[in-house]
DNA sequence: CCGGTGATGGACT
DNA sequence: GTCCATCACCGGA
């Protein structure tokens, strides 16, 4: 009864129009514990090298070098130093862009993601942000431009049902500059009416500028 | 519910 | 040395 996957061509678009048509569908991680699968709710779009809140923006390095490749893998991130995010690389290859799975619904294998985020109270709180998302799927190092277009451990269904007239935009979360230039654009995409969607917070920054 | 903050390590200037 | 596409936990309302 496998369903079929997204085909390539889904992913070898702008992140922009990916992004809004990502919401609703599922990510499934058949791992080495068993299945888990989240229905994404909420996601971000970086697109291009031109982005000042993607990690393209300095042009190709050793860590980035998925987002320069082609479409339909994955980009996964190391951040804060313990958290991992999980990407879906967009646009054709040589063309930086990616969508960052930002939270969700688990919808199969509740209790492994729950033993895998001990700290979750609820299951609701299980994919309520990118590191969790990518914590309850167990991705990881080891997924970093993983191919999700050819029936691997990873892979992206459809979404069951329709979320039309359901998409909110608004801007990015944690991004410097969102509220500015970067935020111009609506770049975050979420499902209206979800309660996986993660609370936003504008970037704070660190250091006060001089008063 | 909310806001504030420490933890912790790799990438990059 | 500085900057993070963050989270968990704490105290207050």
């Amino acid at each position: 009864m496998s369903r079929r996957l997204l085909e390539r061509g889904f992913f070898a678009r702008h992140a922009l129009d990916v992004a809004p048509d990502l919401l609703g569908c599922v990510v499934r991680h058949d791992g080495p514990d068993g299945p888990v699968a989240v229905r994404l709710t909420e996601v971000e779009a970086y697109a291009g090298t031109a982005d000042p809140g993607s990690h393209a923006r300095m042009g190709p390095t050793a860590r980035n070098a998925p987002m320069f490749g082609p479409p339909g893998h994955l980009y996964v991130y190391f951040t804060y130093g313990m958290h991992w995010c999980a990407n879906l690389v967009c646009s054709p290859d040589g063309e930086a862009s990616a969508v960052l799975l930002r939270a969700g619904e688990v919808v199969e294998g509740v209790e492994l993601a729950h033993h895998r985020r001990p700290a979750a109270r609820t299951s609701r709180d299980l994919a309520r942000g990118p590191a969790r998302l990518a914590s309850a799927l167990g991705l990881g190092r080891e997924h970093d431009a993983d191919d999700v277009c050819a029936g691997g451990p990873v892979v992206v269904l459809p979404g069951p049902e329709g979320s039309a007239g359901r998409v909110r935009t608004g801007p990015r979360v944690g991004v410097a500059g969102a509220g500015g230039d970067a935020g111009a654009f609506p770049w975050r995409y979420r499902l209206d009416g979800e309660s996986t969607v993660s609370a936003y917070r504008p970037a704070k920054p660190r250091r006060r500028p001089s008063a």
